[in-house]
RNA sequence: GGAUGAUUAGCUCAGCUGGUUAGAGCACUACAUUCACAUUGUAGGGGUCAUUGGUUCAAAUCCAAUAUCAUCCACCA
């Protein structure tokens, strides 16, 4: 006896089932498919290779994820199912600040401190932390249908992983690309690290605009300027009056002719009383405040600029921590800027040398994980000069190695490579990849030595007045290196940023140059993310993979359209308007969300999650269920020796389904998901079921059981609907799989459905 | 300040290299249907394709300007 089809496809228990009956063959494995492919006797084409994109460890992972993972998966079924071994190499990533800032706080509600458990304890507990949640997000993966490899899965600071990351450090180090320098940088006192420009965003603030006045030191110059502007100085306007006491100049515009007879003049700056320089700089506007510009080379990026143009001191007035600091007077140390700047200009309102204060719109750059402001402070960093890997990447991208698409995002990119600076790639975090440099003698001493190029190790000695044990080279290497002459190796604290370890996933993952992987698999085909990360990532990827492989790691870049909250907003924690994957998955299943990514979540759109779609995609799977359902219920059992071993009738209806097939493959081939959704949807609904199938229902309806015309018409419907499931797998795996099962089980059909090659 | 993109039905968007009455999904209306369909089918309403010029036999599609929006980049004190 036939056995009785469930009525309904029941996705939240069938979907589980059925991908571990995927993972059970091992054809997500390339390896295993090359081999399947071989013994079955199909051509096996060239691999093919896509290093999915690691989502963070510390959280869980949410539908933008899934909405990458859903267009991978379909591009890797499409491909292992027209002959590509295939490889969706899956990992997890470390995500630096992020994950320390998070697992920081889960101590700090655990009632434990970070300083006090220690740096060793930090990362073996924060380790954990990930490898729990690695789990979590791993069981997303699968549950959106995604065939990757997790045989080959990847955490980012995997050791294996590290070797790879370090032996490209040294090599730039050779190269002479990587380097110490000290220069202004973005200091997050919250995170208390440094941060590359890219790690910023800008957010609009209310400020002050506050109008100081520095006398003129002359008692000439005061005369002049009282007649000049009523006032014995020059009155300068900022938003940050805290920083005046690091000024070291007063900048005017030589075209200026307010200013032009005081250039070369010396003002006395209130408060710190000292005594500074009017100095010509072309870059100061004229029209801004009163033309007239405070210089602080240690606490503005433009004014660093300016210092080393005119070789000004630098003078530190703020901390790492945010605090006020260094060579001021003692009421204002420790004060924070805010309150400094406020304890100041009370000061300068009393001594009269206060104007006014306006107060302001303006952006301030802040810390793109915390949104703590960030303070220009100048500070010793490991850089990484790109220039001459972005010139490449440029190129790679003119010439057309490299396509993006959206196309706009494209010249977005080149604008990125034509403009890049300095990449600072140290970061003063506990969690991540240690920079593996020791310094002999100390990193003050090598530090210093930089900074004052012809000194030696005696000098250093007696400007401090202190001896040090050690050359004041470095050694780069992961290990201590040995003593010679007792002389001390300090370690390097800081770790790499996040993104100099992401940035060579595609060669990392792969076993590092020397890997069975590199060469079998690279370089890879593809990189689908979405677009808010494409200059940390996928810029990075394709400077890292043409230094070190001599290839783009990847031809093609497809940004997905950003997934936002049902009223079009960002989805985000702190508005609470996420909506977790499990819901949907739950409700709808994996096949419906995949398919309303595909028609919605398209490159440069943005798509609002809308549950009605979701469901109206849900209801296509149903469709295809009992569609499928019906046409093997009307297949009586004796008869399906007989349908199985008719061959594939020559009819108008095959004929239109070979043309639609190929429709599809070709949506798929140029990435066009969106006509292809559309295309299967209509296809099925509207011409199968709709038309086909109730014509044969009515042809075979007066035909006896065994009747060879019926017998025919059903092989025929039989064909038609096997085609469908190939061309539909790669957009809704589960389903089509569902069913293939049931053609297995009645002798209709073979082996898996992701597995079969599309003709 | 710069760059890029968008503007097509109520909503989210397709519409490739210009060519018959401009499409889909969802929503909406009417009718039918419990015949495989936690429904489905049939029919239908709804758009001066942002505005204004231009190129062309022909433009939603190419060009220019304008407006609005979005995203990204940027050191304007």
């Amino acid at each position: 006896m036939k056995k009785e089809i469930s009525k309904t496809f029941d996705s939240a228990t069938e979907e589980l089932e059925i991908y571990k009956s995927w993972e059970e063959s091992g054809l997500f494995n390339p390896d295993n498919m090359q081999k399947y492919l071989e013994d079955a006797g199909f051509t096996v084409k060239e691999s093919f290779t896509i290093t999915l994109p690691p989502p963070n460890a510390n959280g869980a992972p949410h539908l933008g994820h899934m909405c990458g993972y859903a267009f991978h998966d379909a591009v890797g079924r499409f491909m292992r199912m027209t002959g590509h071994p295939t490889l969706l190499l899956p990992g997890k990533d470390h995500a630096g600040i992020q994950t320390e800032t998070v697992f920081t706080k889960k101590l700090l509600s655990d009632g434990k401190d970070k300083q006090e458990i220690g740096r060793e304890e930090f990362y073996k507990q924060c380790y954990e932390f990930c490898m729990e949640n690695m789990q979590n997000a791993r069981e997303h993966e699968q549950r959106i249908g995604l065939s990757a490899d997790f045989s080959r899965e990847l955490f980012t600071l995997d050791p294996k992983l590290t070797e790879v990351i370090y032996s490209t450090f040294y090599k730039m180090f050779e190269d002479g690309m990587v380097y110490r320098d000290k220069r202004i940088v973005n200091q997050c006192p919250h995170c208390m690290t440094a941060l590359a420009d890219i790690d910023t965003e800008h957010e609009e603030m209310r400020g002050i605009f506050a109008y100081i006045i520095y006398p003129f030191v002359e008692e000439s110059d005061r005369q002049k300027a009282k007649e000049k502007f009523g006032v014995e100085g020059i009155t300068v306007a900022t938003t940050r009056p805290e920083t005046m006491l690091g000024d070291t100049a007063v900048a005017v515009n030589p075209k200026d002719e307010r200013y032009k007879e005081f250039i070369g003049k010396k003002v006395l700056l209130p408060i710190a009383n000292r005594e500074i320089v009017v100095i010509a700089e072309e870059d100061t506007d004229i029209e801004l405040g009163t033309g007239a510009l405070k210089v602080t080379p240690a606490h503005s990026p433009v004014d660093f600029e300016i210092g080393k143009k005119h070789s000004l001191d630098i003078v530190n007035v703020i901390n790492e921590h945010g605090k006020m600091d260094g060579d001021i007077p003692e009421r204002f140390k420790g004060l924070g800027t805010v309150e400094c700047s406020k304890a100041l200009c009370k000061e300068l309102d009393e001594s009269g040398l206060l104007v006014k204060i306006e107060n302001i719109k303006h952006e301030v750059a802040v810390c793109e994980r915390c949104h703590t402001p960030v303070e220009p402070i100048i500070s010793n960093q490991w850089y990484l000069n790109v220039e001459s890997l972005a010139k490449k990447a440029l190129k790679a991208l003119e010439e057309g190695e490299i396509s993006v698409v959206p196309s706009g995002q494209q010249k977005a990119l080149e604008h990125f490579y034509a403009n890049i600076q300095p990449w600072c790639i140290s970061r003063q975090l506990w969690w991540g990849q240690r920079i593996p440099v020791w310094y002999s003698g100390g990193k003050k001493l090598y530090d210093w030595l930089l900074e004052n190029k012809g000194k030696t190790v005696e000098d250093f000695e007696k400007e401090f007045g202190q001896k040090v044990e050690g050359s004041g080279k470095i050694y780069l290497g992961e290990h201590e290196p040995k003593s010679e002459n007792g002389e001390v190796w300090e370690q390097e604290t800081d770790v790499f940023d996040t993104w100099f370890s992401s940035g060579q996933w595609p060669f990392s993952t792969l076993g590092g140059l020397e890997g069975e992987d590199f060469k079998k698999y690279y370089p890879t085909q593809m990189m689908i993310h979405g677009r808010d990360i494409l200059f940390w990532w996928s810029a990075r990827m394709i400077m890292f993979g043409l230094y070190r492989t001599e290839k783009v790691p990847f031809s093609l870049v497809l940004l997905t359209g950003i997934i936002l909250a049902p009223d079009g907003s960002k989805m985000s924690k702190s508005k609470g308007n996420g909506v977790e994957p499990k819901e949907i998955f739950d409700k709808y299943g994996a096949d419906a969300l995949r398919m309303w990514y595909y028609s919605d979540a398209l490159p440069g759109s943005n798509s609002p999650l809308r549950e009605e779609k979701i469901k109206g995609n849900r209801n296509f799977v149903t469709k295809i269920w009992n569609a499928s359902r019906f046409i093997l219920m009307n297949m009586e059992e004796s008869e399906l020796k007989a349908i199985s071993s008719t061959g594939i009738p020559q009819t108008e209806r095959v004929e239109k389904t070979r043309d639609h097939v190929k429709k599809v493959k070709n949506y798929l081939e140029k990435n066009q998901f969106n006509l292809g959704v559309e295309a299967i949807r209509e296809f099925f609904w509207h011409q199968l079921c709709d038309v086909w199938i109730e014509e044969v229902k009515s042809e075979i309806k007066e035909k006896k059981e065994g009747d060879e015309e019926r017998v025919e018409k059903l092989a025929e419907l039989l064909h038609i609907l096997k085609e469908n499931l190939k061309i539909m797998h790669p957009f809704v795996p589960f389903v089509t799989e569902a069913v293939w099962r049931e053609l297995v089980d009645l002798g209709l059909a073979d082996g898996l459905l992701m597995s079969q090659q599309i003709g």
